[in-house]
RNA sequence: GGAGGUGUAGCGUAGCGGUUUAACGCGCCGGCCUGUCAAGCCGGAGAUCGCGAGUUCAAAUCUCGUCUCCUCCGCCA
């Protein structure tokens, strides 16, 4: 038996023919002189009539046939009789009449049933995923990923990018993330690392001339776990020689435009570009969402004199005091105040000061300590009606960025004031080189220290280290960091300017980096380049707000897989050939 | 490392100190049924209430500990 068609495929253009499908049970439905059952295949379902009239034998197996079965069916396409065309069935205007049913593998009952919208522990998905996996809605997501991943690798094709893959097994640097690692056996009490990305061979690939290089690249990091962090991700990566941030952001919005028409979402011909600093400002984030305003507004000046010490004091000692505005948000009760407040202690804020303008004239537990000038002038800069709610931090401006932003969207979320099918993307540039690190008490990178500075910076970077801007680049969808990247560094003697501003030594300079040290020494392009979390991108294209739904076989939280059981204990005598013993605490 | 939430038949939930013999829906098993597609009708099986201590005459229910999964903070160049 070889099979003719998808299940999906089957409509009216194949009446009368004789077809033959293969795919498992969906549901059986026994009707006692009559029985039906739903074939189900990657492409969708089709009804199967079994009927003794047409067939003793397959009507005496088909009573055998339970949910999850894999079989095969031969027979003839026929149009329904009328009345029983199913609308909500792509096929459902025929049906198969079977004269051949054969029983490929049974199964038993699946611990979880496979259908959409069947509401079931994600721990039990992961467990059965392939279960799971069946289910039409995965499916389509796997489709898409394949179909987006086509589209790219052909888009940077198109645009003389080669593919070419860089080693898995590498080895560990410092900075960035924790690294996963993997003992040597041949060198015992040495390590490979997994890479976090494949920075530094992609710069090695433009030294070597390859002029354009991409990879659907595996990354591995050493961190918990988020809604859309996994330890194992895979980027878009690429990277060009002889080019400009412009030249970077032009192929990249080329290949956004590709990929987001797969799921008819427009990417404008003008995307924003904001400065870190200027995103920082006015949404105190990096990545803001631009899909509605609530914009943090600096009250700074208006309160420096102030009786209020909180304010005044705070912006003696090189704060600032700012505030957003939550239209119609005075009627919030007392205790949903304090919600918002112990968000923003989440932040460590010390405290959410706010003014409620009721009907009734204003409510605030600051007001009293603010002249009237002063609530008149706030009023007014905030543009504040009655009705509205406003909402004050002061504190150090990374607190108070970090504070109001995440209000800004934990209001926003709270209270619908986001719009649905709405795609609102950026460039945030100018980010800066370096910040401070105050557990390392060093400088580290802001983005990875092989980023070039903007050439006007560099001669501050000794004196006024955190005022150097990067040649870097993210791209913000939604709120979202899809992407980022920057003009990269390829002289030797700036990235070892950039390494000492880091306070990495000489000996570690040439230990870690000193191959890539070495290559800047013979010829290397000036060149830059950007990645792209895929699963990212997959997560909007698929509309999930889950990176394990885009993920085939995705990790726990607690970088478990319910599937395998990885990570699991190995044999003693794996050990031993590494020369490594596990030290177990009590 | 920290905060919060969660765990009761295969699955999703209810019950939240004693009239419970732990209920309901889906699924499962058996029977009837020739036009169903959320099939229907009749009958049935299936749960040491995550695990471990404690309080109590009595614990799914209260307390403590512990584990799982989820969300968030830290972390993620």
């Amino acid at each position: 038996m070889k099979r003719t068609h998808y299940c999906g495929q089957i409509g009216s253009a194949q009446i009368d023919q004789k077809v033959t499908i293969m795919g498992w049970v969906q549901k059986r439905r026994d009707h006692g002189g009559v029985i039906f059952t739903d074939i189900r295949d990657r492409s969708g379902l089709v009804q199967v009539v079994f009927n003794p009239n047409l067939d003793d034998d397959a009507f005496a197996k088909a009573n055998q046939l339970r949910s999850e079965f894999v079989i095969a069916i031969e027979g003839i396409v026929e149009a329904r009789p009328d009345g029983n065309i199913n609308p909500d069935l792509s096929t459902g205007e025929i049906e198969i009449k079977c004269v051949d049913l054969r029983i490929l593998d049974v199964a038993k009952t699946p611990p979880i049933q496979v259908e959409d919208d069947l509401d079931v522990g994600e721990d039990l998905r992961l467990k059965y995923r392939y279960l799971d996996l069946r289910r039409p809605k995965m499916q389509k997501i796997m489709g898409l990923r394949h179909q987006i991943m086509k589209t790219v690798r052909d888009y940077l094709d198109n645009n003389n990018f080669w593919e070419i893959e860089t080693p898995i097994l590498t080895k560990s640097t410092p900075e960035g993330a924790r690294d996963y690692l993997v003992p040597s056996r041949i060198k015992q009490g040495r390590f490979f690392a997994l890479p976090q990305s494949p920075q530094i061979f992609k710069q090695l690939l433009m030294a070597s001339g390859m002029d354009r290089y991409y990879q659907i690249a595996r990354c591995f990091r050493d961190e918990d776990l988020r809604a859309n962090r996994q330890p194992e991700f895979t980027q878009i990566d690429l990277e060009m020689s002889f080019i400009t941030r412009e030249d970077v952001l032009e192929i990249t919005e080329g290949l956004m435009r590709k990929v987001f028409s797969l799921v008819d979402i427009e990417v404008p011909e003008e995307i924003p570009v904001l400065t870190y600093d200027e995103a920082m400002a006015r949404f105190g984030s990096d990545k803001p969402d631009l899909r509605f305003a609530m914009e943090l507004i600096d009250i700074s000046g208006l309160v420096a004199a102030s009786d209020f010490k909180i304010f005044s004091g705070t912006i003696a000692n090189g704060g600032q005091v700012k505030g957003i505005k939550f239209k119609g948000g005075a009627d919030l009760s007392r205790s949903q105040v304090d919600e918002l407040e112990e968000h923003v202690k989440l932040f460590k804020a010390k405290g959410l000061a706010w003014m409620a303008f009721k009907e009734d004239g204003l409510k605030s537990p600051v007001a009293k300590f603010l002249s009237d000038q002063e609530l008149e002038l706030i009023k007014e800069k905030m543009k504040a009606d009655t009705g509205d709610l406003l909402l004050f931090v002061a504190d150090k401006p990374a607190i108070v960025a970090a504070a109001l932003g995440n209000l800004r969207l934990k209001i926003a979320k709270d209270n619908n004031l986001i719009p649905d099918d709405t795609y609102k993307f950026a460039w945030i540039i100018d980010f800066p080189l370096l910040e401070f690190d105050e557990n390392a008490e060093r400088f580290v990178a802001k983005h990875h220290p092989f980023t070039s500075p903007i050439a006007a910076d560099i001669d501050i970077l000794d004196e006024k280290p955190t005022e150097v801007r990067a040649d870097a680049y993210d791209f913000v969808l939604n709120g979202e960091e899809l992407g980022g990247g920057s003009i990269r560094i390829n002289n030797r003697q700036l990235q070892e300017k950039v390494f000492d501003a880091l306070n990495m030594s000489k000996v570690e300079q040439e230990e870690k980096f000193g191959f890539l040290l070495d290559a800047f020494e013979y010829g290397a392009p000036p060149h830059g380049g950007i990645a792209f979390g895929f699963d990212r991108l997959m997560m909007i294209a698929a509309g999930t707000d889950s990176i394990r739904d885009v993920i085939a076989f995705p990790k726990t939280q607690r970088a478990t897989s319910p599937l395998t059981d990885a990570p699991s204990e190995v044999d003693p005598v794996q050990l031993k050939e590494l020369g490594i013993n596990i030290n177990k605490e009590d």
